[in-house]
DNA sequence: TTGTTGATTTCGCAA
DNA sequence: TTGCGAAGTCAACAA
């Protein structure tokens, strides 16, 4: 890895141009050549970069790194700062709990958050036009087709929609009835679903965690 | 701006939990107290980060940094390899041109692309469920809704079939057709509009930012 | 390889 | 402030 302090100019000509006027900034070069160009504020995402796979051409004065489709972003550096290279080795990468499907994982434990008596028939019910996350009956026998969100938005909705329509066609399974769980459901997601006739659950992540632990504690 | 090459492990909680083991690292510390964890490869994603507005406590061998919902990105110190700061000053900021916004502005200049002899009648057409990109009536005086997107997929199909529901609801303006413009139609998209009777509409950037071009220089 | 979906998405605009 | 759509989204996973 390689870091450079310098006053420089960028210009990138991909899916989108931007041009970033001359000012000091933080250049850095991965092992896999890819580079970043950041100012020291502003997020996580540079202000500008070019992803791996891509090559690195450096002259006085002027970098410019081609990608594989061809896009290239120019770096015209009018002085440099300061310049270090380290040996950083690979990294053993990131392990991560409480993703999406985690709730799926919880709430496939916990359908009576859902409905006392409900029965969970499959996880990832395969249909035509993808897999719907939980299928299950409830204390009817009655179908409900469940759509799991982390943020419940539109599009969200507009899954579960589809695969209702799908699933309302097979005689066998019909009717289904739909239920949109997430930890936050938008407002006009809501207004959606519910002008739909599709039952909206807000899941608290912590509560169902906690609960999860609480019956592994009882057995 | 702060930079530190070091040996350290990583743990996050907030949203979900997030683990990194030993292994050496950049670390980034803006301005804003915001820190970014980098390796040696990936993305311009650092692998665990605090976005601002945040607080970082240091004391030897562990940084605290606490955002203001109370996530904490905890970073446990083993050994550090280098550690330099520097003044950069703040950043003029990033120039765009080709995002979508212009693609709505070309083909509002350019109606022909659809058709002969179609008018506009209004950019940003409100609905109640929100503005369609275009409004326009074709050479018969049919009204046609345009959607228009850089990458057209499933979603943006439905999104405008929601407009045209709509929208032939009123009398004034049904029947209405629609249009499905983008730079890049995915196959799935395009079977999806072409089955509900949309028009799908390719469009090239460079093309019509030629003919533009070509426009303004004719007066 | 292609397509789909999730993300600590981030970012920007408008109500 | 909140909500909503776009993004050079990126990245993981399945078909």
């Amino acid at each position: 890895m390689r870091l450079v302090i310098a006053s420089c100019s960028v210009d990138y000509a991909g899916r989108l141009s931007a041009h970033l006027p001359l000012a000091t900034r933080l250049l850095i070069v991965k092992a896999d050549s890819s580079v970043l160009v950041h100012s020291d504020g502003g997020s996580y995402k540079p202000l500008n970069w070019m992803s791996p796979p891509c090559r690195l051409t450096e002259e006085p004065g002027r970098w410019v790194v081609t990608g594989k489709s061809g896009e290239t972003l120019t770096i015209v550096i009018a002085e440099i700062i300061s310049d270090f290279s380290f040996d950083l080795g690979s990294d053993p990468g990131l392990v991560k709990d409480g993703v999406e499907s985690h709730l799926q994982e919880l709430l496939a434990a916990q359908l009576e958050v859902l409905g006392a008596g409900w029965r969970l028939v499959r996880r990832e019910f395969p249909t035509a036009i993808g897999p719907v996350d939980l299928m299950c009956r409830d204390s009817a026998g009655v179908s409900v087709a469940v759509e799991i969100k982390r943020r419940g938005e539109i599009d969200g909705v507009e899954q579960l929609t589809r695969y209702l329509e799908l699933l309302n066609r097979d005689p066998l399974l019909a009717p289904v009835r739909g239920v949109f769980a997430a930890q936050e459901i938008r407002p006009q997601a809501r207004v959606l679903a519910e002008d739909r006739g599709i039952r909206c659950v807000t899941l608290d992540y912590e509560t169902m965690r906690g609960m999860d632990d609480g019956m592994l504690r009882l057995f």
